[in-house]
DNA sequence: TGGATTTAATTTGCATCTCGAATTAATTTG
DNA sequence: CAAATTAATTCGAGATGCAAATTAAATCCA
């Protein structure tokens, strides 16, 4: 167990302040007193350090009460968006999604790249994603060493603490140490992060998730992934790994195991299509599931019954995760909701059948359809948190 | 968030010097040193205070080394049993197990009451549950007000945090505030648990995860409770609210929703066996599953289907809960394993065959045959946890 | 205009904590 | 019985947080 010592404490309280002034924007420190229960003493300390080490800002504007009240007005305080940039990628089936970030998360740069890299050896692969990394950097304006790290956040099992795929769906390889390759490359720090992680740092710091400490979260996309948050902190599974919703069982038959995956991720639901030649190569380039869209407006009833079905199966699993976790709020995301109101509406229905009457109420169901530079930006979140994290490699001891 | 000040510090080194006393029994304050990486001053002022506070004792032998080697001779610290007494109970439907503990965990009395309680109103359970801890703190020769607190384990959705019960299959009220209740009667401060957890704790103290930091646990009684360990910590859901697998969804029906407490709990494998009488009348005294396992030695076709069934139901949920938490171990407990062979190897064969080929290797099963005397220290447990965690109620600044 | 008032932030002084080095204590060795 | 050895404590230094006092920077108002 790590011992806790005045180091600790002061990194403890030094991160609840960052934090503090990361989330409540432009704030003062009397402000920041109050919310973490530090003398203002404290906080002039720390907030002193910050500052001379570059991390935070002060601006002599914003105090919304000025003019109105007496005495002297309060300093308020930002996080310095120049102090460290941060890469984020969404590494996807059918394309790629870089951002770079400032400090404060502010994307500085996009880029997509619309390749498909299904199932492609591992060193193809991470030759696409060092040229996007490389180029998106360049469109920001920097350079990598301007870069203090970088996230790939990526579907399936991954051990983020050691930065192992154990295995992806995207990937043809398995247990490949993909933090290392990558660090290696690009000669900066990689972390590789499972993409629902990534997205629920995303809707806690920037999204839907802003006011809460616990939550979860349920990506539904080529595969289907889960992200809890408990606590105020990203929850991974023992050993760091992530979790992947799409290997969970839903019963057994003659022929073997029926997974989730098979029943409700995206080529479940698209695959019986064959029919049309235009969604299969809509599936091809990855907007399978808006073109899917327009076919159910169309009234495709083989269409919507698949997704009828796909929504049940995914309904009674997030009840089951919340008979798991018990979040207050249960936030979706993903390609497949744009399946639209049958799957949705049967998505509901399932979960209100299937959540037990003694968690009736403790959870509400959000539907959120941000695009895929949010998740990227959920990858920058993730580099950026561990970074918060350690500020005390920053610092020695306080002035 | 909780400020981290100097006596937060000393209060997590305090636990951490605690606990290792409690976990590797008589113990040199060098040993100590070593594994909690403190330093022998801060472990000497630490156990000083301890000492003080007649927490633990010194012992001058136990020392394996001496006679082999020279110098100052190390003494022995272990905890003092008599610090503190708590009572644990575990409530089942078909009887009460209460013991006495002292400060170690070691029992000092023991009381079954094998009464059927299944569905009775709250104040009849109450009473009989008050008068069970009054007798089994009577029979250790001890009075309630040497007891420092009462922690109760049951089935069903428990808040630990607030106390109250929000369901509980032996139980015909729901959403009860069973601690307020109890604790107002016994005037003794008086937790709620889900009896699962507290076996849970158990094996992490006293069992078959002593050496882990992150385990799970599944008990397979007349309902299915789930307790997880992550960073040697219990782990409850967002509220503090427990887990319960019995309410999980298996799949939608025409006639609504399938439940695995309705394929896999106790009632739904003995429940097919009207037949026999005698079974029907071992499962009112909450002897089903011990009579039914002498039923399957003789071959009874039904049962043996039914169990085979129930493993397999059990057997790709436990899947599910490795794909979602990833521990090292899954400790299987609870009166269904006295179904023998024909349950066991099919639960078995149902995990090898759902555990995601990624997850292969992560995690062993275990399977425990403890009796009910067992979980009732475990919710003894439960209530030391909270003893040891709160040490700095007994302390002022170190002498 | 300028002192009184008010609120923000910093400085000062103190108590607590951990830790390294030095010291004291309790053994065995020869 | 002195030397060696290991355990445990004492002492002093450095870091931290906090309360109280002080300083800073505004507004208010005669």
């Amino acid at each position: 167990m790590k011992t806790a010592d005045p180091e600790l404490m002061r990194a403890m309280n030094r991160l609840s302040v960052l934090d503090t002034i990361r989330r409540r924007g432009p704030i003062s420190r009397v402000e920041i007193s109050e919310g973490t229960e530090l003398s203002p003493t404290t906080v002039s300390a720390i907030t002193g350090s910050l500052l001379d080490d570059g991390l935070i800002l002060t601006r002599h504007e914003g105090d919304i009460r000025s003019e109105t009240v007496r005495g002297r007005p309060r300093v308020m305080l930002e996080l310095n968006p120049a102090a460290a940039r941060v890469v984020g990628a969404k590494i996807a089936a059918s394309r790629m999604v870089f951002v770079v970030t400032d400090f404060c998360g502010e994307v500085l740069a996009t880029l997509t790249l619309p390749i498909r890299i299904d199932r492609q050896p591992i060193s193809v692969i991470a030759d696409i994603v060092e040229d996007g990394v490389r180029r998106c950097v360049l469109d920001a304006g920097l350079s990598l060493v301007d870069v203090h790290s970088v996230c790939l956040g990526l579907p399936g099992v991954i051990e983020h603490r050691s930065g192992h795929i154990r295995s992806s769906p995207i990937l043809r390889d398995t247990n490949v140490d993909f933090a290392a390759e990558m660090s290696a490359r690009l000669d900066t720090t990689t972390i590789v992060e499972s993409d629902a992680t990534a997205i629920t740092l995303a809707h806690h710091w920037f999204g839907r998730a802003r006011d809460l400490e616990d939550m979860v979260l349920v990506s539904l996309e080529q595969t289907l992934g889960l992200g809890v948050l408990h606590n105020n902190r990203l929850f991974r599974g023992a050993g760091g790994l992530s979790h992947n919703l799409g290997d969970l069982v839903l019963g057994m038959s003659k022929d073997g195991v029926v997974r989730l995956s098979s029943q409700a991720g995206e080529n479940a639901i698209l695959g019986f299509q064959q029919t049309d030649g235009r969604l299969a190569e809509a599936v091809r380039l990855g907007r399978g599931m808006a073109h899917a869209q327009t076919l159910i407006k169309a009234d495709d009833s083989q269409l919507i019954t698949a997704a009828i079905r796909a929504g049940e199966t995914i309904g009674f699993t997030i009840a089951n995760i919340v008979t798991l976790f018990a979040p207050p709020r249960v936030i979706l995301v993903g390609s497949s909701l744009a399946l639209g109101e049958p799957f949705l509406n049967s998505l509901r229905d399932a979960y209100s059948l299937a959540i037990p009457p003694s968690l009736q109420g403790v959870s509400e169901l959000v539907f959120d359809d941000s695009n895929d530079d949010f998740w990227a930006r959920g990858a920058a979140a993730v580099a950026l948190y561990e970074l918060y994290e350690s500020p005390w490699n920053t610092t020695g001891p306080a002035r």
